[in-house]
DNA sequence: TGTAGTTAGTAAGATTACCTGACTATATTG
DNA sequence: CAATATAGTCAGGTAATCTTACTAACTACA
């Protein structure tokens, strides 16, 4: 028997999905990238890093319309961290990649996910944390696969 | 050595998050209400179904402004799932409470939890989902409590 | 006990992040 | 080559937030 906090599935992801992105954000405002919202962090998070990738792509690992997923873009390519190349494999696509400034909140992105693992980790034990980390990766990757 | 899916902590709580809103969202729908957006379930998550809850404690427990909360509850309100009674102690204060169409919702919106938990269950396995289960209860405890 | 400060809620207006529907240009395929 | 599908954009709308400003009511203390 489990002792239960009376917090739903939902409420607790909710929980701790709001610490990681308000971490998140701290970090990249200190960093000079205040102009990222947390909508844009779809983008670096399903970007390909090296060689870009489409907007249909991005739109469809997001969840979201291309329509939606071409608003966000515009604005990340306004600011300079995002570039639209033609795709030489296809004239009706563009490639969208990372610019320089694109590819250091790429990494920043990273090393804040994992200040915040260290940060839970700390409150939670090292152990714990693994195992946690561990088991969320296993259901995404079942969930993923299940579609 | 954890096999890494290269899943930043984010992105898997995003997936999980969005899998399970997902789920939340259909069953909602197939029960009849429709009318009722994700938004809306933070009031569902944070309100408390015996006495009722102020408006400002709503606002504050999921992290929103006053005035955002006032506009879902307006909107729960007009839908007939929550009422706003005037609060006895409080001259300022109204009581914002389930109606029996909320209350009927509210308990939906557990069932489905359970429906989610099980699935990821089936997935998962029996006794990794109770440990996930556990971990991430545990977590968010302590995260409460460093505030 | 009256006034200063605090708290609960509302109002008005702006912005952001999405959506749907319609369209153009290019690719693919029978 | 014609029909269909795919990649992206444009136009317009709505939902869910925010900030600033306000009123009413409560609390505390000189």
């Amino acid at each position: 028997m489990t002792v239960d906090s009376g917090n739903t599935l939902g409420t607790l992801l909710a929980m701790l999905q709001s610490a990681a992105l308000e971490h998140l954000q701290r970090n990249l405002a200190a960093a000079g990238y205040a102009d990222l919202r947390v909508a844009h962090m779809a983008v670096f998070r399903h970007i390909d890093a090296e060689r870009g990738s489409r907007l249909s792509g991005l739109a469809d690992s997001a969840g979201i319309t291309k329509q939606s997923m071409g608003y966000l873009v515009d604005y990340l390519e306004e600011q300079g961290y995002i570039e639209r190349l033609p795709d030489p494999t296809d004239g009706r696509s563009k490639l969208i990649r990372l610019t320089a400034k694109g590819k250091a909140v790429y990494t920043m992105m990273r090393l804040s996910d994992g200040e915040t693992a260290q940060a839970w980790s700390d409150l939670l034990g090292e152990n714990k944390m693994k195992k946690l980390r561990q088991l969320l990766d296993e259901l995404a990757e079942l969930l993923g696969k299940a579609e």
